[in-house]
DNA sequence: AGGCCGATCCTCT
DNA sequence: GAGGATCGGCCTA
């Protein structure tokens, strides 16, 4: 049984490489940069719709899978009023759920329905909890896309719309798991998970309930990419938009 | 100690 | 649009 100390120990406690050698030519070439901490360490709901755009890049042997943010959802920490009745962090820490409740910028895997990961980035100051879902990713550059394909069974000709898009399906396309990526530091230039910025613009940000819950069935807290291919489960699922500042 | 169920995906009708 | 797969974690007894 994963205990708490395990899921801790998971932590990146290496020190990171100096921030210079971090500028997007260090390693193989990858669009944009390293983001920044200050970024995630606010509200949950006003981190998410800002997510929308970046990228989620994960490292491998035979080089990087990048990954565009187009779809996420919020999930509020226990501290919000009322509290938020979806989140795993609802009834407080436990094993499962620790990461949340650590600092930002990291990253939180679970298992569902036995055979599935969802992946989530952690947001709020140092001793809140609070984190956000990542649904939908549109692949980035050739390697990614076939590489993505690949890992999900698919023809290297499939619709872009099959490599990520759902929470679950994204895991598997990035090859993501609970054992090896759950409370990965996301903003460390050693890790194999990281979120980048390439100057992607954001401007407007879709509104809707989120998809998959029993609880709080209507809080406005999925955020999308108005219109975009790549976004999971039935069209018509966008609701109205609202600036992203 | 045991039962229930999920922030899903895929297949079939 | 509906239903089955599949199991770790959380709740109740």
């Amino acid at each position: 049984m994963e205990q708490a100390a395990k899921v801790a120990h998971k932590r990146p406690r290496k020190k990171p490489d100096p921030p210079s050698k971090d500028d997007g030519r260090s390693r193989a070439h990858v669009p944009g940069r390293l983001m920044a901490r200050s970024f995630f360490e606010r509200h949950t709901d006003y981190v998410a719709p800002r997510l929308l755009g970046k990228l989620l890049v994960r490292w491998t042997d035979d080089g990087p899978i990048v990954g565009r943010i187009v779809e996420v959802e919020a999930y509020l920490g226990p501290h919000n009023s009322p509290p938020d009745p979806a989140a795993h962090s609802h009834r407080g820490p436990t094993p499962r759920n620790l990461v949340i409740f650590g600092p930002a910028g990291h990253s939180y895997v679970y298992a569902i329905y036995g055979k599935y990961f969802c992946m989530n980035v952690t947001c709020e100051p140092e001793g809140q909890a609070g984190c956000i879902l990542v649904r939908a990713l549109e692949p980035v550059g050739n390697f990614s896309t076939a590489q993505m394909a690949k890992n999900r069974g698919l023809r290297s000709d499939a619709h872009v719309r099959q490599l990520a898009s759902g929470p679950s399906r994204l895991c598997l396309a990035l090859g993501l798991t609970r054992a090896a990526h759950n409370g990965i530091d996301l903003l460390d230039p050693a890790s194999s998970l990281q979120l980048r910025d390439d100057g992607f613009a954001t401007t407007e940000a879709g509104v809707t309930p989120r998809i998959g819950i029993k609880h709080a069935v209507d809080w406005p807290l999925r955020f999308v990419l108005p219109g975009h291919a790549c976004l999971s489960g039935p069209r018509g699922l966008v609701g109205k938009c609202v600036f992203v500042g």
